[in-house]
RNA sequence: GGAUGGAUGGGUGAGUGGCUGAAACCACCGGUUUGCUAAACCGACGUACGGUGAAAAUCGUACCGCGGGUUCGAAUCCCGCUCCAUCCGCCA
């Protein structure tokens, strides 16, 4: 959530950043509630401490009143102290449904855009931030959609995923199995190469680590929910990860924190279904590498820029037609104050897929979690947050699978020869 | 699943009703000494919210796992919850 003090202080920069979002001034009327409600906030906060300052120091004079003997004198000072204890309960009673209220308030508010994000609504008003201008892989006369090639060569079957689990839930097997293997494989390799440390993180949270990264207290509909032990299956590694740095204070020179990490994401995707979302466009269990920063606030829009190139190295890596947007206002994750996708181009389908979202959060992130860091004078400043997908699985064995399809086979591109151990498929 | 014990600052750990925001030690940080490092010595060393102040600073309040209660006063007493450790059982 955004802080106060820059609610405050930069109303205007929050209020037109939101204006980016499609926010009307109906809407914005919020910011200004949130104000004058922290001005309440403040002043009842001042009213509870002032209260209870006299009965400490009345405490104080009657223990000593008592040590001295004046057992008289301590009793009148008792009957004072229990009246004001009545007047304290009711402020404090005041000064706690404030809090709540502002606090549901500040939940409600998205990030506010950076400067270079384009205003919009719709995701046709993304800036196109690097285009694919290499001409898209020709396909042999008989070109199948990925999930006919995977009957085709065994690679993966949906229908025993529904005998397993149900509908979403892909059984990899034989070369399609080693293929996913190879590229999560490679993923990591090449993540840590460029400086992460390996992560691997549990696959179930707690109710804090939920709240920490924002699926809770708004998403719980799309994430899988144990019950009897509470426990969350993850949506992304983002939530433990991230979580890793809930509530620490990082000295600046430890500064940037890099880690990637391979987890399998549960998604419950309620209500997403439709059209398009055939074989791995959309499914409920996919796995990912996830590349997570966290970093000194002047130093995060670059470190956005390095994840987006490296984002872009196993692209070409893999030899894949592939585009970047700039996510404009309205198109946004919630928590995200600078967006990248990436979408490779799936040749049989004729259409782009998303297959990795890189934001800087700012400090959105921090302020919920309180991941802090402490410069050189002593100051605590909230650090930023960054993450992104490096990459995600499913898509991308779709788009691969169709690209490179020739009458003799499914070509495996070079860079993953050495995970899969074969160059073809059939 | 059964039994016991426990949760205090970055870590170890003292503290059973007021003199405790909290001893001591370790780590970290600053300094002295030193050819360098180490050792030794000295010093500083929690977080949040709020008040005053240009600032340095200073004052108030809250926080000893979480929530509630007793009391003029709670880290300390009582109740509930959560988590952790150990032993037994089961088991990859």
């Amino acid at each position: 959530m955004l802080q106060l003090e820059v609610i405050r202080s930069e109303k205007s920069r929050i209020v037109n950043g939101l204006r980016k979002r499609n926010w009307s001034a109906a809407q914005l009327k919020v910011i200004n509630q949130i104000i004058a409600l922290d001005d309440q906030r403040k002043s009842s906060q001042k009213e509870v401490d002032d209260a209870r300052a006299e009965m400490n120091q009345l405490a104080k004079a009657i223990g000593q009143l008592m040590s001295q003997g004046k057992k008289e004198e301590a009793e009148t000072q008792k009957k004072i102290v229990a009246s004001l204890k009545e007047t304290e309960k009711q402020l404090d009673e005041k000064l706690s449904s404030i809090k709540q209220e502002l606090e549901q308030l500040l939940y409600t508010v998205p990030n506010c855009p950076h400067k270079s994000v384009p205003k919009g609504s719709t995701p046709e008003d993304n800036q196109v931030f690097k285009a694919w201008d290499k001409p898209f892989p020709t396909l042999p006369s008989d070109a199948v959609p990925h999930w006919d090639l995977a009957k085709k060569y065994n690679l993966f079957d949906f229908e025993l995923g529904v005998k397993l689990t149900g509908a979403g839930f892909p059984v990899y097997r034989g070369q399609g199995a080693r293929l996913q293997r190879a590229l999560i494989q490679f993923f990591l390799d090449e993540a840590v190469k460029a400086g992460y440390e390996e992560i691997l993180p549990p696959h179930l949270v707690n109710e804090d680590s939920a709240r920490g990264t924002g699926q809770l207290p708004d998403k719980e509909g799309q994430m899988y929910h144990c019950t009897v032990d509470n426990l969350y299956l993850i949506p992304t590694a983002e939530v433990p990860v991230t979580n890793i740095v809930r509530n620490e204070i990082i000295s600046e020179k430890d500064l940037p924190l890099k880690m990637t990490a391979y987890t399998p994401c549960f998604r419950r995707e309620a209500g997403a279904w439709g059209a398009h979302v055939r074989g791995l466009n959309r499914v409920h269990q996919f796995d990912k590498v996830e590349i997570v920063r966290v970093e000194h606030p002047d130093n995060s829009y670059k470190a956005l820029m390095q994840m987006v190139s490296h984002v872009s190295k196993l692209m070409k890596k893999l030899d894949l037609p592939f585009r970047i947007l700039l996510l404009c206002g309205g198109d946004m994750g919630f928590a995200s104050a600078k967006t990248f996708d990436f979408e490779v181009w799936s040749a049989a389908q004729q259409r782009w897929l998303e297959v990795s979202s890189v934001s800087n959060f700012e400090t959105f992130q921090s302020n919920r979690l309180k991941l802090r860091y402490k410069d050189a004078n002593g100051k605590i400043e909230l650090a930023h947050t960054l993450n992104g997908s490096a990459l995600a699985l499913a898509r991308i064995v779709a788009a691969l699978l169709e690209n490179n399809q020739t009458p003799d086979g499914i070509l495996i591109p070079k860079a993953l020869w050495k995970y899969t151990g074969f160059k073809k498929i059939g």
